[in-house]
DNA sequence: GTAATGACCAATA
DNA sequence: CTATTGGCCATTA
């Protein structure tokens, strides 16, 4: 009993899960891998401990086949830096950029300020003053 | 079959 | 600040 590894349909409903959640972070904000891998339903075959190790790799894993309509951009490590080599590396901070998110000296994104932050339903939450 | 590596993360050194 | 390590999966060579 209990599988440890995903199957084919098992994979291709991740990558959708994630694409979707992907979708709904709003221009101008950003989002972990970690934090994706922690909005998305847990594969049904994997562990937990496997889940909370390796999940977010596979989110980075499912970044790298989106298509055109997933803001990958948007999706950084828990640094608040780009973990893209080469060329997306530029690609993804332009765009980010073009969209107002401010990188420091050191190439970070201030996560206290631009990463999104899911909606609390219930009382109006005050906000933080910039 | 083995071995290396990956768009990660948290904890350490 | 940087570098390393455990986690122990999936993919590719």
């Amino acid at each position: 009993m209990g599988f440890r590894t995903m199957n084919t349909t098992d994979k291709a409903k991740f990558n959708s899960e994630v694409w979707t959640v992907v979708k709904q972070i709003p221009s101008g904000k950003v989002a972990t891998y970690g934090q994706i891998a922690s909005m998305v339903k847990k594969p049904e075959n994997v562990e937990d401990n496997s889940f909370r190790a390796f999940g977010p790799r596979w989110v980075g894993t499912a970044m790298a086949t989106c298509t055109e309509d997933v803001p990958w951009h948007r999706v950084v490590n828990s640094q608040g830096r780009i973990s893209i080599r080469g060329e997306g590396t530029t690609v993804q901070r332009e765009r980010l950029e073009s969209e107002g998110v401010k990188f420091d000296e050191q190439g970070r994104i201030n996560l206290k300020v631009f990463q999104w932050q899911v909606p609390i339903s219930g009382p109006i939450q005050p906000e933080l003053p910039l």
